[in-house]
DNA sequence: TACACTAAGTGCATCGTTGCACCGAGTGCA
DNA sequence: TGCACTCGGTGCAACGATGCACTTAGTGTA
Protein backbone atom coordinates (compact mmCIF):
# COMPACT_ATOMS: atom_id res chain seq x y z
CA UNK A 1 0.00 0.00 0.00
CA UNK A 2 2.36 2.58 0.93
CA UNK A 3 5.95 2.75 -0.88
CA UNK A 4 8.64 1.79 1.44
CA UNK A 5 9.40 5.34 2.81
CA UNK A 6 12.82 4.23 4.45
CA UNK A 7 14.94 3.52 1.62
CA UNK A 8 12.62 6.53 -0.24
CA UNK A 9 14.15 9.29 2.60
CA UNK A 10 17.69 7.03 1.97
CA UNK A 11 17.48 8.08 -1.81
CA UNK A 12 16.17 11.86 -1.54
CA UNK A 13 18.97 12.18 1.43
CA UNK A 14 21.37 10.61 -0.85
CA UNK A 15 20.23 13.20 -3.46
CA UNK A 16 20.31 16.48 -1.29
CA UNK A 17 23.93 15.80 -0.79
CA UNK A 18 24.78 14.91 -4.45
CA UNK A 19 22.97 18.22 -5.02
CA UNK A 20 24.40 20.26 -2.41
CA UNK A 21 27.52 19.22 -4.53
CA UNK A 22 26.55 20.16 -7.88
CA UNK A 23 24.92 23.87 -6.39
CA UNK A 24 28.77 24.23 -4.46
CA UNK A 25 30.75 23.17 -7.49
CA UNK A 26 28.24 25.11 -9.89
CA UNK A 27 29.48 28.29 -7.82
CA UNK A 28 33.25 27.75 -7.35
CA UNK A 29 32.74 26.98 -3.84
CA UNK A 30 36.00 25.17 -2.68
CA UNK A 31 33.62 23.43 0.23
CA UNK A 32 34.23 21.47 3.39
CA UNK A 33 32.37 18.35 4.90
CA UNK A 34 30.69 20.81 7.31
CA UNK A 35 29.24 22.96 4.62
CA UNK A 36 27.92 20.23 2.15
CA UNK A 37 26.21 19.09 5.24
CA UNK A 38 24.76 22.36 5.91
CA UNK A 39 24.00 22.73 2.14
CA UNK A 40 22.71 19.61 1.80
CA UNK A 41 20.70 19.91 5.15
CA UNK A 42 21.64 16.83 6.82
CA UNK A 43 23.90 15.90 9.26
CA UNK A 44 27.98 15.65 8.87
CA UNK A 45 27.81 12.31 9.82
CA UNK A 46 25.01 11.41 7.63
CA UNK A 47 27.41 12.04 4.51
CA UNK A 48 29.63 9.31 5.68
CA UNK A 49 27.00 7.02 5.39
CA UNK A 50 26.13 7.43 2.56
CA UNK A 51 29.92 7.99 0.63
CA UNK A 52 33.03 6.67 1.92
CA UNK A 53 34.74 10.06 1.58
CA UNK A 54 34.66 13.37 0.23
CA UNK A 55 36.15 12.57 -3.14
CA UNK A 56 33.41 9.50 -3.44
CA UNK A 57 30.89 12.72 -3.56
CA UNK A 58 32.52 15.05 -6.28
CA UNK A 59 33.87 12.33 -8.37
CA UNK A 60 29.86 10.53 -8.14
CA UNK A 61 28.66 14.48 -9.10
CA UNK A 62 31.14 14.90 -11.33
CA UNK A 63 30.26 11.07 -13.17
CA UNK A 64 26.56 12.28 -12.92
CA UNK A 65 26.98 15.95 -14.65
CA UNK A 66 29.19 14.07 -17.25
CA UNK A 67 26.59 11.32 -18.18
CA UNK A 68 23.91 14.44 -18.50
CA UNK A 69 25.96 16.24 -20.56
CA UNK A 70 27.02 13.09 -22.80
CA UNK A 71 23.40 12.24 -22.85
CA UNK A 72 22.35 15.16 -24.12
CA UNK A 73 25.08 15.13 -26.96
CA UNK A 74 24.16 11.69 -27.63
CA UNK A 75 20.17 13.07 -28.27
CA UNK A 76 21.30 15.71 -30.15
CA UNK A 77 22.91 13.58 -32.48
CA UNK A 78 20.18 11.08 -32.85
CA UNK A 79 17.22 13.47 -32.54
CA UNK A 80 19.26 15.61 -35.18
CA UNK A 81 17.72 16.28 -39.00
CA UNK A 82 19.65 13.87 -41.07
CA UNK A 83 22.52 15.21 -42.98
CA UNK A 84 25.49 13.09 -43.00
CA UNK A 85 27.42 10.62 -39.87
CA UNK A 86 30.15 13.33 -39.70
CA UNK A 87 28.45 16.97 -39.92
CA UNK A 88 25.65 15.24 -37.27
CA UNK A 89 28.43 14.06 -34.71
CA UNK A 90 30.83 17.63 -35.56
CA UNK A 91 27.76 19.79 -35.47
CA UNK A 92 26.61 18.34 -31.76
CA UNK A 93 29.97 18.62 -30.80
CA UNK A 94 30.38 22.40 -32.11
CA UNK A 95 26.55 23.07 -30.14
CA UNK A 96 27.95 21.56 -26.83
CA UNK A 97 29.71 23.90 -23.98
CA UNK A 98 32.59 21.55 -23.42
CA UNK A 99 34.31 24.28 -21.82
CA UNK A 100 32.26 25.08 -19.43
CA UNK A 101 32.07 21.58 -18.31
CA UNK A 102 35.49 21.17 -18.24
CA UNK A 103 35.80 23.95 -16.30
CA UNK A 104 33.12 22.53 -13.65
CA UNK A 105 34.68 19.73 -13.77
CA UNK A 106 38.25 21.82 -13.23
CA UNK A 107 36.54 23.15 -9.88
CA UNK A 108 35.23 20.01 -8.98
CA UNK A 109 38.44 18.14 -8.65
CA UNK A 110 40.09 20.96 -7.11
CA UNK A 111 42.68 22.22 -10.26
CA UNK A 112 43.94 18.62 -11.71
CA UNK A 113 46.72 18.62 -13.77
CA UNK A 114 46.73 17.48 -17.24
CA UNK A 115 46.98 13.44 -17.08
CA UNK A 116 45.69 13.61 -13.20
CA UNK A 117 44.14 10.48 -12.71
CA UNK A 118 41.06 10.75 -11.57
CA UNK A 119 39.62 13.00 -13.61
CA UNK A 120 41.00 10.92 -16.56
CA UNK A 121 39.73 7.95 -14.65
CA UNK A 122 35.95 9.63 -14.79
CA UNK A 123 36.30 11.15 -18.71
CA UNK A 124 37.27 7.67 -19.86
CA UNK A 125 34.25 5.96 -18.00
CA UNK A 126 31.82 7.86 -19.43
CA UNK A 127 33.08 8.49 -22.66
CA UNK A 128 33.76 4.94 -23.69
CA UNK A 129 30.70 4.08 -22.09
CA UNK A 130 28.43 6.22 -24.44
CA UNK A 131 30.98 6.39 -27.26
CA UNK A 132 29.67 2.71 -28.38
CA UNK A 133 25.82 3.66 -27.36
CA UNK A 134 26.10 6.58 -29.08
CA UNK A 135 27.68 5.16 -32.75
CA UNK A 136 24.93 2.33 -31.80
CA UNK A 137 22.22 4.96 -32.62
CA UNK A 138 23.68 6.69 -35.23
CA UNK A 139 23.85 3.49 -37.33
CA UNK A 140 20.12 3.33 -36.59
CA UNK A 141 19.67 6.72 -37.81
CA UNK A 142 21.78 5.52 -41.21
CA UNK A 143 20.83 2.20 -41.45
CA UNK A 144 22.85 2.27 -44.83
CA UNK A 145 25.96 3.02 -43.47
CA UNK A 146 28.71 0.55 -42.45
CA UNK A 147 27.98 0.26 -38.36
CA UNK A 148 31.92 -0.27 -38.14
CA UNK A 149 32.25 2.86 -40.15
CA UNK A 150 30.00 4.53 -37.47
CA UNK A 151 32.01 3.22 -34.68
CA UNK A 152 35.30 4.51 -35.97
CA UNK A 153 33.41 8.00 -36.65
CA UNK A 154 32.07 8.49 -33.06
CA UNK A 155 35.35 6.95 -31.41
CA UNK A 156 37.63 9.50 -33.56
CA UNK A 157 35.63 12.58 -33.02
CA UNK A 158 35.07 11.65 -28.88
CA UNK A 159 38.58 10.95 -28.19
CA UNK A 160 39.83 13.44 -30.53
CA UNK A 161 37.72 15.92 -28.49
CA UNK A 162 39.06 14.57 -24.91
CA UNK A 163 42.79 14.92 -26.69
CA UNK A 164 42.16 18.82 -27.25
CA UNK A 165 40.39 19.45 -24.07
CA UNK A 166 43.41 17.95 -22.39
CA UNK A 167 45.32 20.52 -24.25
CA UNK A 168 43.03 23.27 -23.53
CA UNK A 169 43.21 22.54 -19.97
CA UNK A 170 47.07 22.93 -20.10
CA UNK A 171 46.71 26.23 -21.89
CA UNK A 172 43.99 27.71 -20.22
CA UNK A 173 43.81 26.37 -16.72
CA UNK A 174 40.11 25.86 -17.56
CA UNK A 175 39.18 29.88 -17.60
CA UNK A 176 35.72 30.32 -19.56
CA UNK A 177 36.63 33.89 -20.78
CA UNK A 178 36.21 35.14 -24.06
CA UNK A 179 39.91 34.23 -25.40
CA UNK A 180 39.69 30.52 -23.97
CA UNK A 181 36.25 29.86 -25.78
CA UNK A 182 37.81 31.39 -28.61
CA UNK A 183 40.78 28.75 -28.66
CA UNK A 184 38.19 26.23 -27.88
CA UNK A 185 36.38 26.77 -31.10
CA UNK A 186 39.40 27.06 -32.83
CA UNK A 187 41.03 23.72 -31.35
CA UNK A 188 37.76 21.99 -31.96
CA UNK A 189 37.34 22.67 -36.12
CA UNK A 190 41.13 21.46 -36.31
CA UNK A 191 40.34 18.35 -34.88
CA UNK A 192 37.65 17.80 -36.66
CA UNK A 193 38.93 18.81 -39.77
CA UNK A 194 41.96 16.66 -38.67
CA UNK A 195 39.53 13.68 -38.41
CA UNK A 196 37.64 14.67 -41.81
CA UNK A 197 40.73 14.94 -44.28
CA UNK A 198 43.00 11.92 -42.61
CA UNK A 199 46.30 12.30 -41.32
CA UNK B 1 27.39 25.29 14.59
CA UNK B 2 24.24 23.74 13.52
CA UNK B 3 20.59 23.07 14.76
CA UNK B 4 19.36 20.36 16.07
CA UNK B 5 18.06 18.11 13.20
CA UNK B 6 16.80 15.60 15.61
CA UNK B 7 13.73 17.65 17.15
CA UNK B 8 13.74 19.62 13.84
CA UNK B 9 12.94 16.98 11.93
CA UNK B 10 10.24 16.07 14.41
CA UNK B 11 8.81 19.33 14.38
CA UNK B 12 8.33 19.03 10.90
CA UNK B 13 7.09 15.80 10.87
CA UNK B 14 4.31 17.16 13.18
CA UNK B 15 3.73 20.27 10.96
CA UNK B 16 3.40 17.75 7.95
CA UNK B 17 0.62 15.97 9.31
CA UNK B 18 -1.19 18.88 10.78
CA UNK B 19 -0.92 20.60 7.34
CA UNK B 20 -2.27 17.20 5.75
CA UNK B 21 -5.37 17.31 8.57
CA UNK B 22 -5.79 20.65 7.74
CA UNK B 23 -5.71 20.35 4.10
CA UNK B 24 -8.00 16.72 4.31
CA UNK B 25 -10.53 19.00 6.53
CA UNK B 26 -10.77 22.31 4.53
CA UNK B 27 -11.12 19.87 1.40
CA UNK B 28 -14.32 18.57 3.39
CA UNK B 29 -12.37 14.95 3.31
CA UNK B 30 -13.71 12.15 5.74
CA UNK B 31 -10.33 11.07 6.02
CA UNK B 32 -8.81 7.79 7.98
CA UNK B 33 -5.18 7.50 9.09
CA UNK B 34 -4.06 6.00 6.58
CA UNK B 35 -5.19 8.81 4.04
CA UNK B 36 -3.74 11.49 6.54
CA UNK B 37 -0.48 9.42 6.79
CA UNK B 38 -0.24 8.99 3.33
CA UNK B 39 -0.74 12.70 2.54
CA UNK B 40 1.52 13.90 5.37
CA UNK B 41 4.19 12.03 3.69
CA UNK B 42 4.50 9.95 6.90
CA UNK B 43 4.05 6.65 8.59
CA UNK B 44 1.03 5.36 9.73
CA UNK B 45 2.66 5.27 12.95
CA UNK B 46 4.41 8.20 13.55
CA UNK B 47 1.31 9.58 13.52
CA UNK B 48 0.24 7.75 16.40
CA UNK B 49 3.82 8.65 18.21
CA UNK B 50 3.17 12.31 17.89
CA UNK B 51 -0.89 12.42 18.85
CA UNK B 52 -2.29 9.82 20.96
CA UNK B 53 -5.57 9.65 18.56
CA UNK B 54 -6.76 10.80 15.71
CA UNK B 55 -9.24 13.09 17.58
CA UNK B 56 -5.81 14.29 19.67
CA UNK B 57 -5.09 15.36 15.56
CA UNK B 58 -8.23 17.04 14.96
CA UNK B 59 -8.71 19.55 17.50
CA UNK B 60 -5.28 20.47 17.47
CA UNK B 61 -5.71 21.81 13.94
CA UNK B 62 -9.25 23.21 14.66
CA UNK B 63 -7.10 25.05 18.08
CA UNK B 64 -4.70 26.67 15.80
CA UNK B 65 -7.06 27.72 12.69
CA UNK B 66 -9.11 29.41 16.08
CA UNK B 67 -5.95 30.75 17.21
CA UNK B 68 -5.08 32.23 13.76
CA UNK B 69 -8.76 33.60 13.07
CA UNK B 70 -9.07 35.35 16.37
CA UNK B 71 -5.29 36.74 15.98
CA UNK B 72 -6.41 38.05 12.75
CA UNK B 73 -9.18 39.34 14.63
CA UNK B 74 -7.54 40.49 17.08
CA UNK B 75 -4.52 42.43 15.19
CA UNK B 76 -7.80 43.98 12.59
CA UNK B 77 -9.46 45.71 16.24
CA UNK B 78 -5.81 46.92 17.54
CA UNK B 79 -4.42 48.33 14.34
CA UNK B 80 -7.41 49.73 12.67
CA UNK B 81 -8.39 53.07 12.30
CA UNK B 82 -9.87 54.80 15.66
CA UNK B 83 -13.27 55.37 16.09
CA UNK B 84 -15.08 53.97 19.21
CA UNK B 85 -14.31 50.93 21.26
CA UNK B 86 -17.20 49.49 20.38
CA UNK B 87 -17.53 50.11 16.54
CA UNK B 88 -14.00 49.10 16.38
CA UNK B 89 -14.66 45.52 17.76
CA UNK B 90 -18.03 45.18 15.47
CA UNK B 91 -16.26 45.88 12.59
CA UNK B 92 -13.56 43.49 12.74
CA UNK B 93 -16.35 40.30 13.59
CA UNK B 94 -18.11 42.13 10.45
CA UNK B 95 -15.11 41.33 8.66
CA UNK B 96 -14.34 38.42 10.25
CA UNK B 97 -15.76 35.37 8.26
CA UNK B 98 -17.17 33.38 10.97
CA UNK B 99 -19.64 31.15 9.28
CA UNK B 100 -16.66 29.84 7.31
CA UNK B 101 -14.73 28.80 10.55
CA UNK B 102 -17.66 27.51 11.79
CA UNK B 103 -18.12 25.38 8.81
CA UNK B 104 -14.81 24.49 9.17
CA UNK B 105 -14.85 22.98 12.34
CA UNK B 106 -17.64 21.41 11.56
CA UNK B 107 -16.36 19.39 9.33
CA UNK B 108 -13.40 18.72 11.19
CA UNK B 109 -15.76 17.89 14.18
CA UNK B 110 -17.71 15.50 12.06
CA UNK B 111 -21.05 17.62 12.28
CA UNK B 112 -20.97 18.21 16.35
CA UNK B 113 -24.42 19.01 18.07
CA UNK B 114 -25.05 22.38 19.25
CA UNK B 115 -23.98 22.29 22.70
CA UNK B 116 -21.18 19.08 21.64
CA UNK B 117 -18.69 19.22 24.55
CA UNK B 118 -15.38 18.53 22.66
CA UNK B 119 -16.37 21.41 19.90
CA UNK B 120 -17.80 24.01 22.46
CA UNK B 121 -14.27 22.93 24.40
CA UNK B 122 -12.80 24.34 21.82
CA UNK B 123 -14.50 27.26 21.42
CA UNK B 124 -14.52 28.29 25.32
CA UNK B 125 -10.54 27.44 25.57
CA UNK B 126 -9.61 29.84 22.85
CA UNK B 127 -12.12 32.14 22.51
CA UNK B 128 -11.64 33.00 25.91
CA UNK B 129 -7.78 32.74 26.31
CA UNK B 130 -7.86 35.72 23.65
CA UNK B 131 -10.14 37.85 24.27
CA UNK B 132 -8.48 38.83 27.43
CA UNK B 133 -5.83 39.62 25.48
CA UNK B 134 -7.96 41.23 22.65
CA UNK B 135 -9.38 44.15 26.09
CA UNK B 136 -6.31 44.61 26.86
CA UNK B 137 -4.96 46.03 23.26
CA UNK B 138 -8.13 47.45 23.02
CA UNK B 139 -7.64 49.42 26.10
CA UNK B 140 -4.03 50.47 25.15
CA UNK B 141 -5.66 51.60 21.99
CA UNK B 142 -8.26 53.80 23.60
CA UNK B 143 -5.95 54.60 27.42
CA UNK B 144 -8.65 57.28 27.76
CA UNK B 145 -11.05 54.80 28.43
CA UNK B 146 -11.56 52.25 31.56
CA UNK B 147 -10.10 49.15 31.12
CA UNK B 148 -13.11 47.19 32.66
CA UNK B 149 -15.65 49.04 30.07
CA UNK B 150 -12.99 47.81 27.66
CA UNK B 151 -12.75 43.94 29.12
CA UNK B 152 -16.56 44.00 29.36
CA UNK B 153 -17.12 45.17 25.64
CA UNK B 154 -15.07 42.53 24.61
CA UNK B 155 -16.20 39.85 26.50
CA UNK B 156 -19.75 40.70 25.73
CA UNK B 157 -19.57 40.80 21.65
CA UNK B 158 -17.51 37.31 21.92
CA UNK B 159 -19.47 35.43 23.79
CA UNK B 160 -22.55 37.16 21.97
CA UNK B 161 -20.44 35.63 19.14
CA UNK B 162 -20.67 31.91 20.71
CA UNK B 163 -24.39 32.16 20.94
CA UNK B 164 -25.80 33.42 17.83
CA UNK B 165 -22.85 30.88 16.29
CA UNK B 166 -24.57 28.14 18.23
CA UNK B 167 -27.99 28.80 16.85
CA UNK B 168 -26.43 29.72 13.03
CA UNK B 169 -25.75 26.22 13.36
CA UNK B 170 -28.53 24.94 14.89
CA UNK B 171 -30.68 26.37 12.16
CA UNK B 172 -28.71 25.92 8.82
CA UNK B 173 -26.28 22.61 9.89
CA UNK B 174 -22.89 25.10 9.38
CA UNK B 175 -23.83 25.50 5.21
CA UNK B 176 -22.24 28.18 3.78
CA UNK B 177 -24.30 29.18 0.70
CA UNK B 178 -25.84 32.55 0.43
CA UNK B 179 -28.97 32.24 2.49
CA UNK B 180 -27.09 30.89 5.06
CA UNK B 181 -24.65 33.82 5.09
CA UNK B 182 -27.48 36.17 4.83
CA UNK B 183 -28.86 34.97 7.97
CA UNK B 184 -25.20 35.20 9.64
CA UNK B 185 -25.90 38.69 8.88
CA UNK B 186 -28.79 39.64 10.43
CA UNK B 187 -27.91 37.31 13.57
CA UNK B 188 -24.77 39.56 13.52
CA UNK B 189 -26.45 42.69 13.43
CA UNK B 190 -28.67 41.81 15.50
CA UNK B 191 -26.74 40.65 18.55
CA UNK B 192 -24.33 43.58 18.18
CA UNK B 193 -27.25 45.77 18.46
CA UNK B 194 -28.83 44.52 21.81
CA UNK B 195 -25.33 44.56 23.46
CA UNK B 196 -25.32 48.31 22.28
CA UNK B 197 -28.35 49.69 23.09
CA UNK B 198 -28.91 47.16 26.18
CA UNK B 199 -31.14 44.34 27.25
C1' DT C 1 60.99 22.03 17.41
C1' DA C 2 56.81 22.54 19.72
C1' DC C 3 52.19 24.09 19.77
C1' DA C 4 47.72 25.48 18.13
C1' DC C 5 44.36 24.94 14.81
C1' DT C 6 41.61 23.07 11.17
C1' DA C 7 39.43 19.50 8.67
C1' DA C 8 38.69 14.47 7.25
C1' DG C 9 37.10 10.36 8.85
C1' DT C 10 35.54 6.74 12.59
C1' DG C 11 33.10 4.47 16.63
C1' DC C 12 29.26 4.43 19.23
C1' DA C 13 25.21 5.35 21.86
C1' DT C 14 20.80 7.53 21.25
C1' DC C 15 16.78 9.05 19.00
C1' DG C 16 12.77 9.22 15.80
C1' DT C 17 10.73 6.78 11.99
C1' DT C 18 9.07 2.79 9.97
C1' DG C 19 6.97 -1.74 8.99
C1' DC C 20 4.50 -5.33 10.79
C1' DA C 21 1.94 -8.23 13.62
C1' DC C 22 -1.64 -7.88 16.66
C1' DC C 23 -5.83 -6.49 19.44
C1' DG C 24 -10.51 -4.82 19.93
C1' DA C 25 -14.62 -2.29 18.58
C1' DG C 26 -17.88 -1.39 15.10
C1' DT C 27 -20.47 -2.77 10.83
C1' DG C 28 -22.50 -5.23 6.97
C1' DC C 29 -24.17 -9.62 5.55
C1' DA C 30 -25.65 -14.57 5.12
C1' DT D 1 -25.87 -15.99 15.40
C1' DG D 2 -21.70 -16.30 13.12
C1' DC D 3 -18.30 -14.45 9.99
C1' DA D 4 -15.66 -11.29 7.30
C1' DC D 5 -14.04 -6.80 6.94
C1' DT D 6 -12.54 -2.17 8.19
C1' DC D 7 -10.33 0.99 11.07
C1' DG D 8 -8.34 3.05 15.34
C1' DG D 9 -4.66 2.10 18.29
C1' DT D 10 -0.49 -0.58 20.52
C1' DG D 11 3.97 -3.32 21.08
C1' DC D 12 8.17 -4.13 19.23
C1' DA D 13 12.27 -4.77 16.63
C1' DA D 14 15.01 -2.93 12.88
C1' DC D 15 16.82 0.82 10.44
C1' DG D 16 18.74 5.26 9.22
C1' DA D 17 20.01 9.85 11.02
C1' DT D 18 22.20 12.29 14.45
C1' DG D 19 25.44 14.23 17.99
C1' DC D 20 29.65 13.77 20.05
C1' DA D 21 34.01 12.36 21.35
C1' DC D 22 38.06 10.83 19.30
C1' DT D 23 42.00 9.97 16.05
C1' DT D 24 44.84 11.38 12.37
C1' DA D 25 46.98 14.39 8.99
C1' DG D 26 48.20 18.74 7.29
C1' DT D 27 49.41 23.70 8.00
C1' DG D 28 50.66 27.97 9.96
C1' DT D 29 53.23 30.15 13.75
C1' DA D 30 56.15 31.38 17.88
Amino acid sequence: MTIDRRSALKARHRRAILDAAHALISEGVRFSVDQLADRADVSRRTIFNHFVSIDDVVTTVCTEMLHMVIDGFRTTVTSGARESMFADVAGALRATDVPGVIAYLWRALGGFAPGDPQATLIFQATFQRTSEEMARELSRKYPEADPLDAAILVSSLMNGTVVIATHWIAVTAAATDERSRTLWHHLLERMIDTVRTGY
